[in-house]
DNA sequence: TCCTAAGCGAGACGGTACGTCTTGTCTTCCA
DNA sequence: TGGAAGACAAGACGTACCGTCTCGCTTAGGA
C-alpha cells in the first residue's frame, strides 16, 4: 500500500486554521476561497482538490471538533452516567471554551448554517438518546423529543450568548447556572426521580 | 405632506409576500433578487427603489410581524404581570403558528442570519426587562443577562425545532410544555419567590 | 418599438477594435478575455453579454469584413463579367491591403481557425459558382471544384504570404502576378476559350 | 556511457500515434495532454519527459514524416530534375495519400498552427531553391519568391481540399490536374523556356 | 546475478483562463 | 414621474488544463 503523502495533511489543516481566522476577522460568509487560501499560502484550485466548497471545510472542521468532544465525554457518560451528574456539563462548557472561535462561527449564524444544524442536530439526538436510557423503558410526562430538543438548543443557545460576550463569567460557572436553569426541570417535568445535588454555592 | 402613493404599498406587499413564498420554495438564500421580481412581476431595479438588499426586506418583514406581535402582547404583560403567568407564553406560540412561514425562514438558519440575531436579541432584552421589573430591585442569585437569553434562546430554539417538524402538537400544548421545562426553573434559579401555578393536566 | 440602445454599438466596435490590435500585439490565441475587455475598458462578464467566446467575436469581425468587400466586388462582377478580367483581382488584393490587420489575424493560422477556414470556403464557393456561370453549361475539362479550390486557395496563400512580408509589393503588381500565376492556367485547363487580354508589361 | 532504454523508443511511438488518433477523432487542439497519456497508458507526467508541449510532439511527428517524403523525393530531384518534371508531384500527391492522417490535421487548420506554418514555409523554401537552380543565374520575369510562395501555397492548398473530401479523386489525377493548373503557369510566367509536356490524358 | 540508475505512475501543487452567476448602479424610454 | 428594460462593472464561483515537482515502484542493462 502506498503511504498517504504526508503533504494533504498539512495542507488540510493549513485550510482549517485559514478559515477560522478569516470567519473571525470578516464573517463566515464574506470569506472567499480566494482569501483562504491566500492566508494559507496555497493556489485556488489547491482548494478544490479536498473540499467541494466553504461548506464542506467547515463540515469537516467541525467534525473533528466533535470526536474530539465525544473522545473526552463518551468514557465519562458510560460509566457512572445519571441525568442529574453536572460533570458532562462541565466537560461540554469547557471544550466550548478551549474551541471558542470555532464554536462561535457556527453558532454565530452568518451563514455556517449546515454547520450550527448538524450541531443542533446532533445535540438534540445525543440528548434524547441519554434521556432514554435514563428512562429504562418508563413513561416520560412529556415527549422526550421535546425535552431533548429543548436542553440541546438552551444549552447551545446559552453557549452561543456566553462566547459572544467575551466568555464574562468562567465556563465552570456558566455550567451550573445552566444546570441549575435546565437540567433540573428537564428533570422534573420528565417525572424522573433522581438523585438531584443541592445547587452548589457560587458567589 | 403629500399622501403615498398607494402603489408603493402594493409593490411592498408583492415584494415580501414573493420573499416568503420562494424562501420556503428553495431556501433563503438561494434566492435571488430576480427570483424575487420576476415573482412579484417587477423589474429588478424595482427592487433596489424599495429595499438596500434581501436582508433589508426580510428585516422589514421581520418587522411588521414583531409589531404585530406587540400590539396583542403588550397590554397583557403591562397589565397584571407576574413572571408566573403563562399567558403571554400561550400568546408566543400561538403567534409563532399563524406566521410560521415567517418564522421558520428567520429561525432555520440558511443565511437570514441578520433576522435571526435580531429576533434573539430583540427577545433577550424583553426577558431581561420584565424580570428586572419583576424583581423590583432585589438582588437575583444569578446575573440576570444570564437568565434572560437562557430563556429567549431556549424559547426559540424549542418554537424552532416544533415548526420545523410540522407543528406535531399543538401550540398550546407546547406552550405549557415550555412553561413546565422553562420557566419555573428560571423563576427559582433567580430565587423569586412567585406564587407559579400547578402544572395543568395534559393529555 | 424600443430604440436600439446605442451604447451596446459602441461596445462591439471596442471589442472588436481590441481583439485586432492585441491579436497583432502577441498572437490570436494568446489573447485573453481579459486583455480584450482590459484594452476596451469594459468588464468581462459585458463581453458574455455580446459574445459566446473569442472566436464569436472574431468570425462576427470577419463578417463585417467580407459584408464590405462584396458590396464593392459584386456589382462590378455582377455586370460585364468575363473570367479573364483582371479588376475583380485588383480590387480584392487592394481589399487585403486596406484591412491587411485582420486578414493577417485570420489567414496566419495561429488558433483563428474557425474564421480561416469559413473564409477559405467562402472564397471557393464564391469561385465555384462565378466558374459555372462561365461555363453556360459547357463541359469543363478537369472537375470544377478542383479548379475552384486551387483559384481559392492559391489566392488567399499568396495574400497571406504577401501580407506577412510586410508588403513589400504594391497591391496592384500582386494582383498581376496573380492573374499571370493562375489566373490564366485556370481558364486555359478548363478549357474554356475566353479572350485573355495579354499581360500588361510591369517593371 | 549507459545504452538508451528500448522503452523510451516505444513511448514515443505510443505518444504519436495517441496524437493522431485523438486529433481525428476530436480535433487537434480539444486534445488534452491527458487525454494523449490516457490513451497511451503513459502518467501524465511522463509526457513532460519526452516533450516540452503538444506542438512539440506535433512538430516531431511532423520531422518524421518529412524526413520520410525527403528520403523518397531527393534522389529524384537531384538526377534529371527539370521543373517541367511530374514526377515530383506525383510522389508528393502519393505521399499525402498515404499519409493523409497527419496532413490532414497539420494542414486543416484548427490549432496545428505551429507545424502547419513550418510545413508551408519549408515547401517555400524549397521551391525557391529548385526554380533558383532552374534559373542558371538568369533573371526571372518575375520576383522568384512570388512564384516560390504562389506554388507552395497552391499545392498545400489544394492536398488540403482534396485529403478533406475524402480523396474523391486518386492521387495521380490530383497530381495532374495540380501540374497542369499550377506548374506550367509558373514557368511560363518566370519566361522559363523548358520543355513542356503536353498534357496527357485524362478520363 | 546483482544493483543501480533510468523510466515511469501517481498525484499534490501553483497558476491561469474559462464561462456563469449575482449584485448593485445607472441610463434610457414608456405610460 | 415611477417603473420596465437592460447595459454595465465588479467579483466570486467551480472547472479544466497546464507545467512542475516529489515520491516510490519497476526494470533493463552494465558490473
Amino acid at each position: 500500500m502506498r503511504k498517504k503523502d504526508r503533504r494533504v495533511e498539512r495542507t488540510h489543516k493549513l485550510l482549517r486554521e485559514a478559515l477560522i481566522i478569516l470567519s473571525l476577522r470578516k464573517g463566515y460568509d464574506s470569506v472567499t476561497i480566494q482569501d483562504i487560501t491566500d492566508h494559507a499560502n496555497l493556489g485556488r484550485a489547491t482548494f478544490y482538490l479536498h473540499y467541494r466548497d466553504k461548506d464542506d471545510l467547515l463540515l469537516n472542521t467541525l467534525q473533528t471538533i466533535v470526536d474530539d468532544l465525544l473522545a473526552v465525554i463518551e468514557p465519562e457518560l458510560g460509566n457512572v452516567f445519571t441525568l442529574g451528574d453536572i460533570s458532562p456539563i462541565l466537560t461540554i462548557f469547557r471544550h466550548a471554551e478551549e474551541n471558542r472561535d470555532l464554536y462561535r462561527i457556527i453558532l454565530r449564524g452568518r451563514g455556517a448554517a449546515a454547520a450550527e444544524r448538524r450541531l443542533r442536530e446532533y445535540a438534540a439526538a445525543s440528548a434524547q438518546s441519554y434521556i432514554e436510557v435514563a428512562l429504562h423503558g418508563r413513561p416520560a410526562a412529556i415527549p422526550v423529543e421535546i425535552a431533548a430538543n429543548y436542553f440541546a438548543h438552551s444549552m447551545l443557545g446559552l453557549i452561543d450568548w456566553w462566547l459572544e460576550k467575551g466568555q464574562a463569567y468562567p465556563a465552570d460557572y456558566m455550567a451550573h447556572a445552566f444546570y441549575d436553569l435546565g437540567i433540573t426541570s428537564v428533570i422534573k417535568t420528565l417525572g424522573l426521580d433522581v438523585d438531584i445535588p443541592a445547587p452548589e454555592k457560587m458567589e
